[in-house]
RNA sequence: GGGCGCGUAGCUCAGCUGGCAGAGCAGCGGACUCUUAAUCCGCCGGUCGAAGGUUCGAACCCUUCCGCGCUCACCA
């Protein structure tokens, strides 16, 4: 039973702020400065103000006489402070400072006015149909210059988001936004009557409205739907995020990921590419005869992996249940029943850390192939990846740290004593004890491990695998050969039982799968359970216990079954190129916002 | 948990060696029928994260705390 690839432990690829800075330089242009941004909102609801004591009168200040009196300017100088009123309402979980609570009523007044004198509608339940899309509207007409748009007499009904405004005060460009696409309409009152224009110009950004007219290309060549029908369609009481440096601060983009996949061209993209990756996944595997099933997130027993679950109850039963580390042993059950290639994609939960390396729920890709073993995996493995990626991005090459990666396959194999040797010195197969390992590692220097934290010989191969080989591995391979006493849960080599048949597939320096030709012994893999169990006794509270009923199951015989787990969060970061797991996470988990 | 960094207007950020708290955007009022960060005129907007300390004087120096980020550890 291997513990799969876990996409919320990522060995980040170095670069901290790639994608944040990234977002600003895009945001900020060539005169960004780098510099992280604060978050004054907490603050504000955290303010109890009392201006007597806190911010005395500049009259009452200390202050030297000679500074005192010529260079005051009388406007700036006896304005009183300002602070939150407790009267406003608390919105969003937080108390407004009075300016925010201006420009929210000032969206409130002006929505009144449409709704009180223009007689608007500020949320109808209709759309006026047909309506064309106006990402396909764009797209159509994007090589016609203005005389071709004049000929075929183009025209267009189309809904959206108003991104900016630009009034002239008797006309306005409009910018609408839906879909991800733009595209901008010219409002003129000469054009839609004095009437409609005073309506219109009650319209601010961030509401939704239709526009149909002909379609034209203006003065500077862009395409313009210029209105004769103009109509509002839904209040927005809440302002955009600022519209030239748009929204860089990165907890709120988090927070309100809407505002980021509105205004960060990036964020919309990776969520498009990561949710075709995963369509992709399943028609790489549906294509290959493989079944995608559901199994128990709520399960009465967890195993299949080395972590901490959650622990929740179900009330009626009164009955302790965990949330699932892995689907590894439901999914084992079904090739016991006969479901001979099957996949589950889902979410584990595992009860650790968060951070950049961590999340608490994840996505994780399992695929079990009965009749198949580990090598099989691998064909399947590499052509995932790379099939996914084609279906992505149009092509097997990718970005990553300004160079490309290549994830077409055949990856090479390379077994882990021979890379361990060659970037370490040190050969693992001929020191095959603890403490002569530990001298050797001494002896070589191998940054970042500390020969003596390794408790085992197999903890210091880990150690030294995880600091001096795997964060080179940029190009997709596969590591094989795994020493047994590493992988307690997979099947031995039968031709070198010191070693098992295992691998784990790494690109960009990170774990992307883990596969095995799944342990079917059940009087072996009883034997696991039960060292699992003694570790647990003795303090390891991550080591799972002994499953009756999946034992069970594996008496009644699996098959020679090669099994895989692959993170999807992770390809999702190779695909995209993102630097951090919650890039491609739309509501990663953050620390909850009121202590 | 350890280390490093950051916190100034609703947003993005300046603020020099301790000496007047600023800009742009947003908001409000006005002008403007080819703009696209529209432009122009005027106005409004601040507990400089919090508390304490040093100082004649603190956004600036010191201490503690809070929040966020990075990093190490942990997490095979």
């Amino acid at each position: 039973m291997p513990e799969r690839a876990q996409p919320a432990q990522e060995q980040g690829a170095g670069d901290e702020g790639a994608a944040r800075a990234a977002l600003r330089a895009r945001a900020a242009g060539a005169r960004g400065r780098g510099r992280t941004p604060g978050r004054r909102e907490e603050e504000d609801r955290l303010r109890q103000p009392d201006p007597l004591v806190h911010h005395p009168p500049l009259a009452a200040r200390q202050g030297p006489p000679h500074q005192a009196g010529d260079r005051q300017r009388p406007g700036r100088a006896r304005r009183r402070p300002r602070r939150a009123d407790p009267r406003l309402p608390a919105a969003g979980g937080r108390r407004l400072v009075a300016n925010e609570a201006e420009i929210l009523a000032a969206r409130r007044k002006r929505a009144e006015r449409l709704r009180d004198e223009a007689g608007a509608e500020l949320f109808p339940a209709r759309v006026p149909r047909p309506l064309d899309s106006l990402r396909e509207v764009s797209e159509r007409w994007a090589e016609s210059d203005a005389e071709a748009l004049e000929e075929a007499r183009a025209e267009a009904r189309v809904a959206g988001r108003i991104a900016a405004v630009r009034s002239f005060g008797k006309a306005a460009f409009v910018t609408l936004q839906a879909d991800g696409a733009r595209l901008q309409v010219w409002v003129k009152r000469d054009r839609l009557g004095s009437e409609v224009y005073r309506a219109f110009r009650l319209y601010e950004a961030g509401d939704f409205i239709w526009a149909r007219g002909g379609l034209l290309r203006t003065r500077s060549g862009e395409l313009t739907v210029e209105a004769e029908e103009i109509g509002f369609l839904a209040k927005s009481y809440r302002p955009l995020p600022e519209k030239f440096h748009g929204l860089v601060d990165v907890e709120t983009r988090y927070r309100q990921r809407y505002l980021d996949l509105l205004v960060n061209p990036e964020a919309r993209d990776w969520a498009v590419k990561r949710s075709r990756m995963v369509s992709a996944l399943r028609a790489l595997l549906d294509e290959r005869g493989f079944l995608e099933v559901e199994t128990p997130v709520l399960q009465p027993l967890y195993g299949g992996a080395h972590a901490t679950p959650f622990v929740t109850r179900h009330k009626t039963y009164d009955q302790q249940l965990y949330l699932r580390i892995s689907f590894e042993l439901y999914l084992k059950r079904l090739i016991i029943g006969g479901l001979d290639r099957v996949y589950e994609i889902g979410r584990d939960f595992r009860n650790e850390g968060v951070s950049r390396k961590h999340n608490p729920e994840f996505s994780m890709l399992e695929v079990y192939q009965a009749y198949a073993d580990y090598t099989d995996m691998m064909e399947l493995t590499e052509n995932l990846v790379a099939g996914a990626a084609e279906r992505v991005g149009g092509g097997t090459r990718v970005e990553r740290d300004g160079r490309g990666i290549d994830l077409a396959p055949p990856w090479p194999r390379r077994p882990m004593a021979e890379l361990i040797r060659e970037r370490t010195g040190v050969d693992i197969e001929q020191v095959t004890e603890l403490e002569p390992l530990r001298d050797e590692v001494r002896r070589a220097g191998v940054a970042g491990v500390d020969p003596a934290a390794s408790p085992t010989w197999a903890a210091l191969v880990d150690a030294i695998f995880s600091q001096a080989v795997e964060p080179e591995l940029i190009d997709p391979v596969f590591v094989l050969d795994y020493p047994a006493a590493l992988s307690p849960l997979a099947k031995r080599d039968e031709s070198r039982p010191h070693l098992v048949e295992r691998f784990e597939a790494f690109i960009g320096g990170m774990e992307i799968a883990n596969a095995f030709s799944e342990l079917n012994d059940p009087d072996d893999q009883r034997a696991r359970f039960e060292e699992q169990a003694a570790a647990a006794r003795s303090g390891d509270a991550e080591a799972h216990p002994v499953d009756e009923d999946f034992l069970r199951a594996l008496e009644h015989g699996m098959p020679p079954t090669g099994g895989m787990g692959m993170g999807v969060g992770r390809l999702a970061m190779i695909l995209t190129g993102a630097a951090h797991l919650r890039e491609v996470k739309l509501f990663p988990h953050l620390r909850p916002r009121d202590a």
